[in-house]
DNA sequence: CTGTTAGCGCATTCAT
DNA sequence: ATGAATGCGCTAACAG
């Protein structure tokens, strides 16, 4: 039968099946020690005709291990974070772990709040993508409770970060679009968010000063302006750039959303790209190489990103120590750039 | 302080403090029975003093409630699928109940994996998302879990279901494309996963078919191609029909991402959409209003439906009868559709 | 209203 | 190697 009936069947009556003590059987299940073959098999057996099922809240509560890791993520649905919860997904997969998500919206208030759930939930780790908390609260988690943070770097716990080199992406793509000719070249940024920039995007927007400063230019303030990372932004900072009468030949979006809205606003402009104007993104999604044109972009690993955070995990919960882990982004050259004319 | 310890305060901790017995502790917290004004305060007070957070474990063991509601999701990174899961996160967010999610990636295997882990975990709800799960399985399950099935109409267990009229839909955008005055409308369905069709995408198909018969015509094979969902097998299905050297006007198809690959196949071989050729899509992803041009689709309300789902599996657990619910899909006319000449 | 007494199902000593 | 005993932290049924 495909399901089974989870009754209440527990240890006890599988040693009395198996005419065992209850701590043979629990050692036959768990491996903790040696048992003889035959009563081994005899349990095993039992365990099939009954179909005995652990309780795990007996477990948990009796070993003081969870067997779940929490993972707060700070925008359900936004695809670069959900690549890397898939690539948790993936990497905790063969583990006996299992995944216990929070969602932060990026409000302080949420992500505290998530953060205590998960932590009453007793979860014996603890992912943190990306996220506002203060780094005395991340640092007095991880006094207690295995704690590695994905996609933000944190000074104060340098070795339980994975992240992407965001500076260094941001720098390759600038530095793209200068050698295919560009000089007036836009940037995108993110606004300021509750006083706290997300260092992620802010680290790109550095990247792109340093490439025009290593060009031997200046940074003009006037090509360089704020959106929200949603696509209706990018459509706006558009509007607002070109109300601004400052020429450029290139857009440098600190996103792919943001991109895609700009390439919109473009379109309703009549404005063509790449012949007229260059667009690059940032982050490669799904639906970026299936722009018109397709979008030039820097990629994150995010899967690969998840991957690594849950096996880094499971090594933390087996006692090995974690190494600080930095991704370098790859630039995607495709259709939305040309040289320019 | 932001984050406290987790040391091992217990209830009979406070109990001491407050200089009551553990049970008083337990009936305030929970509130499961008066308790005079004077000791309440004091238990409230050692709570507060001592930081404490009571152990789920102890409290599901003894309770027999996890106060947690597994989620089986199909495909963890699909925008449709994800927009649910939002819905759920919040509509489960001002309850005590917490979702734990599982994904069966659409493999028979793994869902039924999955779903045991939920079940191993002794969640008081569970809600899936589609799949392939047979009906005896599903009402196996239903008979000792409260269920709820979503985006997935299930005859043997009618009152469980939450899902979207994809019949309609197809119906609907297929109309709207003949009162476009186009006749030669292609669409891209989904193939035959498994030996079994994903329902919701052959009732687009079956929707599609009859807006064409009400028209007074006759379903052409050749206009109707299989992709994978994915948005590359739009571009695939597109160069087949091409190859076919079947003359069309439109094209539907069954999902937005391949909607998208099929924008891109006509781009590379310059055929103008909307003036050459019309497309309509399904789903009303995020992405869908930044195609240039924005693309026509049908709108799931995923979020909603998820929240609905939330909500209906609250009600449930609080005893009440659930209900069906069919959600009507909605057209949403943008530029990528134009009369035809 | 409140304290006492039993478990919930399992892991883990401790003896043997 | 294995059984008996104890406790994880909390809820609930039982007396008062």
């Amino acid at each position: 039968m495909a399901t089974d009936m989870h009754k209440k069947v527990t240890i006890t009556d599988i040693a009395e099946r198996a005419r065992v003590s209850p701590s043979t059987v629990s050692r036959v299940l768990r491996g903790s020690a040696e048992v003889a073959d035959s009563k081994r098999e005899a349990v095993m057996q039992a365990v099939e005709d009954l179909q005995y099922r652990p309780n795990i809240f007996a477990q948990s509560l009796a070993s003081g291990q969870s067997m779940t890791i929490g993972v707060l993520t700070q925008n359900f649905g936004s695809p670069f974070y959900d690549g890397i919860l898939q690539g948790i997904l993936l990497g905790l997969d063969k583990s006996d772990y299992w995944p216990m998500f929070a969602d932060g919206r990026w409000q302080p208030t949420v992500e505290l709040h998530a953060l205590h759930s998960l932590l009453d939930r007793r979860v014996d780790g603890l992912i943190i993508i990306g996220g506002q908390l203060s780094e005395e609260d991340l640092q007095s988690v991880a006094a207690d409770t295995p704690l590695i943070i994905v996609a933000r770097s944190t000074p104060a716990l340098p070795e339980s970060c994975i992240y992407v080199d965001n500076f260094m992406g941001g720098y390759q793509a600038t530095k793209y679009l200068i050698e295919m000719g560009h000089r007036d070249i836009v940037h995108i940024t993110a606004p300021t968010i509750n006083q706290i920039a997300i260092d992620d995007v802010y680290q790109r927007y550095l990247g792109y000063q340093q490439a025009i400063l290593d060009a031997g230019w200046q940074v003009d303030p006037r090509l360089v302006v704020e959106g929200s990372l949603q696509q209706q932004s990018g459509v706006l900072a558009v509007e607002m750039l070109l109300a601004r009468g400052r020429p450029f030949s290139a857009i440098f979006a600190a996103n792919d959303q943001m991109a895609f809205g700009a390439r919109l606003a473009l379109f309703r402009r009549n404005i063509r790209v790449p012949q007229d104007v260059s667009l690059v993104g940032f982050d490669d999604e799904q639906f970026a190489p299936y722009m018109v044109p397709p979008l030039t972009t820097v990629r994150q690993p995010a899967v690969e990103i998840g991957q690594v955070a849950a096996s880094t995990m499971l090594d933390l919960l087996d006692g090995k120590k974690s190494q600080p882990r930095v991704f370098q982004p790859e630039l995607i050259v495709r259709e939305s750039v040309t040289r320019r004319s």
